[in-house]
DNA sequence: ACATTAAGTGATT
DNA sequence: AATCACTTAATGT
């Protein structure tokens, strides 16, 4: 059994039942991608549903200047509710997908994705959980941005990342930052330093730590 | 030694 | 919170 077949096991064992498991073993195509790479770019049409196995995703909005904003992150056992979307009708994506870590997928083909909503019962709750949840992330995007200042989404912004790399050292530049919070590196670099004074973080080049989680 | 990139800061809108 | 203009510090060639 190789590497990925048991990450499938332990990471969705619990999920689905055993025939669906060796289902997908049988038709899905593993894939990895290394960090900071590009998953899916808005307007791709996607041919087949990515079940997340190792690692995290982030979440794009981008608009047609190709300015940017982060929406959420993917975890393990997670999949993506926008190519649910787009492998049920035909429409392009419309959110980009970075590989915020070295990531482990498991491709699955669309064709597919209708026949298990009848035949498992696993897979019908994992799919409306999915969007469930997906539905529940994008509020919570929204309330940030409408409702929290700069700093506070700042602050958010870096505890998150935090969580999903398992890591309070974050290997990020200011400049980075503000393209994923969609504002300018000054503002980014002097709310870090406030951040700084009030204990939250540990400021270096090239990375952030995060104190309070 | 020089160029480039990251980060810090005052002033203005 | 954004932008400009400038400085300082670290890093690459």
């Amino acid at each position: 059994m190789s590497e990925i077949e048991k990450k499938l096991t332990t990471n969705f064992g619990y999920l689905f039942e055993e025939e669906l498991i060796s289902e997908i073993k049988e038709l899905g195509v593993p894939k990895s991608f290394k960090e900071d790479t590009t998953i899916i770019e808005v307007g791709d049409y996607i041919k087949s549903m990515p079940l997340l196995v190792s690692g995290a995703i982030k979440i794009l909005r981008e608009d047609e200047h190709g300015e940017e904003l982060v929406l959420y992150y993917l975890e393990k056992g997670d999949t993506c509710a926008m190519t649910l979307s787009c492998c049920m009708g035909q429409t392009k994506s419309k959110i980009r997908a970075v590989a915020e870590t070295n990531v482990e997928l498991i491709m699955l083909p669309k064709e597919k994705m209708a026949d298990w909503l009848g035949k498992y019962k696993t897979w019908q709750s994992y799919i409306l959980q999915t969007y469930h949840h997906r539905l529940d992330e994008l509020l919570e995007a929204l309330d940030t941005i409408a409702f929290l200042k700069m700093d506070e989404r700042l602050f958010k912004y870096l505890k998150d990342k935090a969580m999903v790399t398992h890591n309070d050292l974050l290997h990020v530049t200011h400049k980075q930052i503000s393209e994923d919070l969609h504002t300018s590196r000054v503002v980014v670099s002097r709310l870090l330093k406030k951040l700084e004074n009030e204990r939250k973080i540990q400021l270096f080049r090239n990375s952030i730590k995060v104190l309070e989680l």
